[in-house]
DNA sequence: TCTGGGGTCCTAGGACCC
DNA sequence: TCTGGGGTCCTAGGACCC
């Protein structure tokens, strides 16, 4: 039995527990670069604003209902995140860390183990709910059925339905039943606009629907595999197991760095001082995971809203490099990354956005075995990667005492005798970083 | 003027190998 | 005349997620 633990309206609730004021008001969160709404209170939404809505689209509105605005605050939000997931993985044997405000469960045979004073896992859920709000002020809801997709679907309902106090366990065939007939097809975890659009025009419009096609159906227009599993998993049938997050974090198979500029940019060195921020920033990440990148990928974008923008394509250029030898050395990846840029660069062009990209991930030490799995006679190259890692140790160390961008390489900095740096985009309504940076504490007088 | 960022998985086709 | 069948790796692209 899996269950399904989602923040509501996430970075707004995190907005909240530091400023109570906003209770009951509309309130929206901006992405990066002030661009676009990412995050609404109930309030917002029943005002019919959009997520991804466009900020300069929507701005007098917002202004007219006095809707508070907010600059995203990552810092502050990956914090809360933490402490919700830590409660979690506390309180349950296994905790699936999927989102920044997402978890999965593993409730498997909890059922049986639960007395009649504990009760059953809707109470189970429900004390869950309750703890977490207690512990972090964030409401949560939960979902709970026998698939990872019926508890995405539970957890809808649970939602949208106040009646149902935040909890809904699918505990039976007719539970199952009722609410597959209650969602839209679109809304299915897995059914985007595409599929939604497909499925409706065969006919199928409820999650009760999907349920009921063939395989083959599923195989030949949901993407194959991936749409056989998604109705399976509807139907009650298990097609992806937990895979619980060690240690509270999250390992991932990529790691990436991207901004929109604050303005457009033409000069390829204004460009190689964003792109090598992003370097910093995901070897940092890398870093953090304790991994090495194997292939490292650099992109430029040019407006895709622009008139010349047509067919919505091909604004965007990328370069891949797959490395003689996996390194997380920011220096390093730095080079390899302007030799990119040098390859992608137009002349002439003028480019809105760019983003570096580090796959093929894989822990040190690996990647130095010889063919027949001995260890490579590299002497050389092992010292010097050993005065690597502690070079980054150190740089890291400074970064993380003293705040991010004490100490950097000189082709990420600004123009010389400061001013704005060009790539850097707007934030004008952040909060401070209530968790994590000691000046940022809240004082109560 | 102004339209986010960071991920996942799968498929298909080509090059190349034995 | 006949035109294998595995396998790998790589790239590009598509769809989806929060």
């Amino acid at each position: 039995m899996f269950g399904l633990v989602d923040c509501n309206n996430f970075y707004v609730s995190c907005e909240r527990v530091f400023q109570p004021r906003l209770e009951g008001r509309p309130v929206v969160i901006l992405s990066n670069n002030d661009g676009c709404i990412i995050s609404r209170s109930a309030e917002a939404k029943a005002l019919g604003l959009k997520m991804g809505d466009p900020y300069f689209q929507v701005k007098e509105q917002l202004r007219r209902e006095q809707v508070q605005v907010f600059s995203s605050n990552y810092t502050l939000y990956g914090d809360m995140s933490r402490r919700v997931m830590h409660y979690l993985g506390a309180s349950v044997p296994g905790v699936e860390i999927y989102s920044i405000d997402e978890a999965f469960l593993d409730l498997g045979g909890l059922e049986q183990r639960l007395t009649p004073y504990l009760g059953n896992l809707t109470d189970l859920a429900q004390r869950l709910r309750v703890g977490v709000k207690a512990r972090t002020g964030i409401p949560v809801c939960v979902g709970v059925a026998p698939t990872k997709t019926l508890a995405k679907l539970a957890n809808r309902l649970a939602k949208k339905d106040a009646g149902l106090g935040g909890v809904l366990y699918l505990d039976s065939g007719a539970r199952r039943a009722w609410a597959l007939g209650q969602v839209p097809v679109g809304d299915v975890w897995g059914v985007g606009r595409q599929y939604a659009q497909k499925l409706t025009a065969a006919g199928i419009d409820s999650a009760a629907d999907l349920s009921r096609v063939s395989e083959a159906w599923a195989r030949k227009f949901l993407g194959g595999v991936v749409g056989a599993r998604l109705v399976r998993e509807l139907q009650g049938y298990p097609c992806a197991g937990l895979a619980p997050s060690e240690d509270g974090t999250l390992h991932r198979q990529s790691i990436s760095c991207s901004r929109t500029f604050g303005r457009p940019l033409r000069e390829q060195a204004s460009v190689l001082g964003a792109v090598s921020a992003f370097v910093a920033r995901a070897a940092e990440k890398l870093r953090r995971q304790g991994d090495l990148a194997h292939v490292l990928t650099v992109f430029v974008s040019k407006n895709r809203f622009g008139p010349a923008a047509d067919a919505g394509s091909g604004h965007s250029r990328s370069a891949v490099l797959t490395l003689p030898v996996p390194t997380s050395d920011t220096r390093e990846l730095t080079a390899r990354a302007a030799q990119l840029l040098a390859r992608l660069w137009e002349p002439g062009a003028v480019y809105v956005k760019a983003g570096v990209v580090m796959a093929g991930l894989e822990a040190p030490g690996g990647q130095q075995l010889g063919l027949f799995g001995e260890a490579a006679p590299l002497a050389a190259g092992a010292a010097g990667e050993g005065r690597s890692a502690q070079m980054m140790a150190a740089l890291d160390g400074l970064n993380a005492r003293f705040g991010r961008g004490t100490v950097q390489l000189a082709a990420a900095l600004g123009p010389k005798g400061g001013g704005p740096v060009p790539w850097q985009g707007q934030a004008a309504w952040r909060t401070p970083a209530y968790t994590t940076r000691l000046e940022d504490l809240m004082i109560v007088k």
